[in-house]
DNA sequence: AAGCTTCGCAACCGCTCTACA
DNA sequence: CTGTAGAGCGGTTGCGAAGCT
């Protein structure tokens, strides 16, 4: 890098070993953090976005210089297939690593790799479509309860409401459950009664746009998306239901991925 | 040996987000 | 609600080293 001045009058380009030690000594005795008041205390003539970077990407002491291990690239893959180029969060899960390191690997020397990857891939999906012909998609089709079933046995109840949840696209979770639509009437008692499938018909009727695909098992190219998902941001009410919780613990999505 | 090209990485820039008055 | 300043992030740039002709 040049050595240069910026209009006012800050200097850029590489550092020194003494901007390096200022900067250093003025991070252990003040702390992190306070960027703007850093180059004034380190007697540093940077300004305070360089030493910020100077400090995380380069002098913190915590940082891993050595080479990335197989795991750590690994991971990294992961990661970047599941959060994209969101550089920091992904650093933040391989333990000393820099965001900046984390991204120049990755145009460096796996970029070239996943393209190459893809190609071959997508090389393979075209003889595929070649050789093997659509399957016809074949609706699952109601079933016949009876009313003995010890499941849908209730005293003094002649109505079941089966609550039927489906994930939704937009992240809501859609319950089946009013009992206009969706209650089965148990007809009369001779036993040989069947149940109407009126609840199974409605569940077929839900719109394929409002089913939510299973992207979470996907293992194309494309990168997973978790529509309205908050990572870390919301701490989830303990009061709701498994089915109304949309936050996800980051920890439980790397959880999905090994 | 010299010139040219490619690669890796440190650093910069501009934008967005967040906190606060 | 709005403006401002600080902090952080991701994309991009450009230098120096390494490789190639």
């Amino acid at each position: 890098m040049e050595k240069s001045k910026t209009r006012s009058g800050v200097r850029k380009g590489a550092w020194t070993y003494e901007e390096d030690k200022l900067l250093k000594s003025c991070i252990i005795k003040y702390g992190e953090g306070k960027w703007h008041l850093v180059p004034q205390r380190a007697g540093l003539n940077r300004c305070r976005k360089s030493c910020r970077l100077r400090w995380l990407n380069y002098l913190n002491p915590t940082i891993n210089k050595e080479s990335l291990s197989e795991d750590e690239v690994d991971m990294m893959l992961r990661l970047h297939k599941l959060l994209g180029n969101r550089w920091s969060l992904i650093a933040g899960r391989l333990p000393g690593r820099a965001a900046n390191y984390v991204k120049n690997y990755w145009h460096t020397h796996l970029q070239k790799k996943m393209v190459s990857r893809k190609l071959e891939e997508n090389k393979e999906k075209e003889k595929l479509k070649e050789t093997v012909t659509p399957h016809e998609i074949i609706k699952p089709q109601p079933l016949t309860f009876s009313a003995n079933s010890p499941w849908l046995n209730r005293k003094h109840s002649n109505f079941v409401t089966p609550i039927v949840a489906v994930s939704t696209k937009d992240g809501t979770v859609a319950k089946y459950s009013d009992t206009e639509n969706t209650m089965f009437p148990i007809n009369g008692t001779d036993g040989n009664s069947t149940m109407s499938a009126l609840w199974w018909k409605n569940l077929l009727n839900v719109s394929n746009d409002k089913i939510a695909s299973c992207s979470l098992l996907q293992e194309d190219d494309s990168i997973l998306e978790f529509p309205n998902v908050n990572f870390l941001t919301e701490v989830p009410n303990v009061n709701d239901s498994n089915w109304d919780s949309n936050l996800y613990e980051f920890d439980s999505i790397l959880d999905i991925l090994n």
